[in-house]
DNA sequence: TATGAATGAGTGTTCATTCAT
DNA sequence: GATGAATGAACACTCATTCAT
């Protein structure tokens, strides 16, 4: 691939994950274009069907995403870190619930996305996994459920905005919960 | 307003709720209409708009949700109830945000859901302080965090199916951060 | 269906034979509806896709002919009827071409098309066997022949035109074929 | 012109006709490309319009005929020559009409064309006048009517698949139509 | 009032053609 | 000369909305 073929996959690449977050999967392709300033021949050559461009899209989401848990994991404290990547995961998951949900609708996910998403659960799991060796940390829950509940505080968030502390204090609630010791 | 227009428009909300709820909100009216056994210019004659019939289908949806949620209050033990509650909300919930993901992409819920979904609030409110009442359940939560966390719960089901044992941990976790006391 | 409807449909079938006997079955949707006067979305209500409208413009060609040649066939001496019959059906293949090429490209002709070719089978039939009984035609070829004939010179004409006086001679050469009796 | 280019001009011709003969005249140019193994803008280069690909490829198409004909018009009897040709013939008219029907539906055939068919029609005349002094074929038919009928035998093929039956007595019908003599 | 036919802008997708590499 | 990426007009088809019946 010409190394300008590469530079516009890459906007469009960017583009598309702007313009689903802004206004969900059902934007026109035409508009991702435009937002690329390439033609829309140009992004079905790159992604040939919507579901490709949605599932690339995804992929490059889910790879920031686990580039910038790499980075978080490396310096604090272990359950600090997974206080901080809970937050920027819930932060992100609107973004990429927009370009999931269509997917998951038609077909499931496919095998890159698998690929990228199984990536960041690699990361994730090293936190919790340091987090969990401080003691601080139930040890019964592993990053399945962490998911599970920050899917949950994410996308609860799509839904009508909520006020601030309202969130800080589920996210506690939750906190709390994660922490030592499940009592019965 | 006729007794066979009374008719009419009960059928078309019903019918919308069964559309949306199995096919997402861009089902089209005329399939709607098709459910309710009427033609398309008579759900246009009730709800001129989209954004009218999804509103008005959102608000006899939340118009049940609080009906039920009156009748597990005034039975059990209050911390069941409020299990109970949670669990009801979170099997609805997905109905519900098909339809009212639209309405927020577009300008927010209006006057109506908002009507509904107060009335809902008033009934949960109601069971989250009985069980508190009790002492079992911490005391620095509020219905927003209730409803915050049960939408997440709900939601984060709806993308990619999870293991039972997942969820039932996972809620398990919620619970447990409900609990009294706070820690830490 | 209503009477503006019956009228729009019976428009659209006329405007599709005119356009795609100009322009081949490429001609676009919207080149049929702008001729009918109408809405592409009236065309599609009508015949939801492509094959749909091919399809039946082609059974109302069909159902032309046959009644043309119902009328052919009620008059004129036997041998002479035939001989129009097979010049009114080479006249009018080119059209029919247009439109059952696509078809036969793509999983053949459907249901209503083969009802309609019997039915101007069984008159081409007819007069045939009419002909056949002044002992002036051959009586070893059947309805199949004259139709697999007649086709081939409709079809020659579609190829590079041809001047009047070689159709004529080839007409006769095949004209000739068929009479009695068959020489070694 | 280059060597290589000379080589690429007849591997694209080459492919061309391959790809139309399979796919018809809508194949996309890039399909030919990939066929011939370079890329579509060397195709352009060589034929910078549709139109141009395919007039070049019916040339060569109808260069290869005329090889053909040559060779069969060579040995046998001369009767049977042009039985054989015949056949040749209306094996390579789908092919043949799959290139040509666009062109005639868009301004005709060009000039390019109308020398690589008059090529084979000295051919086919040579044939045919051999065929006709033997006194077994009637005179009062030219190659225009042999071409004529020939490729209203060959088209009628490419419409619903005949019975071979079917087909044998037509053919023979046109022949005993070929034969001498003329009868009222 | 109820109906469902008509409308036409909008969507995903294809492909001949151009042009930077 | 060769390449293949970029382009954008064109197509089949959908659907919210309007309006004649």
């Amino acid at each position: 691939m010409r190394a300008d073929a590469v530079a516009n996959r890459r906007r469009v690449l960017v583009a598309a994950q702007e313009v689903f977050a802004e206004q969900g999967a059902e934007a026109s392709t035409e508009e991702v274009a435009r937002r690329a300033g390439v033609g829309t021949g140009t992004v079905f050559r790159h992604f040939p069907t919507k579901r490709d461009l949605l599932e690339h899209a995804l992929v490059a989401h889910l790879d920031d995403l686990a580039e910038a848990a790499r980075a978080t994991a490396s310096g604090e404290d272990p359950v600090e870190a997974l206080r901080t990547l809970v937050a920027d995961m819930a932060g992100r998951a609107p973004t990429k619930l927009a370009m999931a949900e269509p997917l998951l609708a038609d077909d499931g996910l496919g095998e890159a996305s698998h690929a990228a998403a199984e990536r960041v659960r690699v990361v994730v799991a090293e936190v919790l996994e340091r987090a969990q060796e401080t003691g601080r940390v139930r040890r019964d829950v592993g990053v399945d459920e962490i998911h599970f509940l920050v899917r949950g505080i994410a996308q609860a968030q799509a839904f009508l905005p909520v006020a601030p502390e309202v969130r800080r204090r589920a996210v506690e609630v939750l906190l709390d919960g994660l922490r030592c010791a499940p009592r019965s």
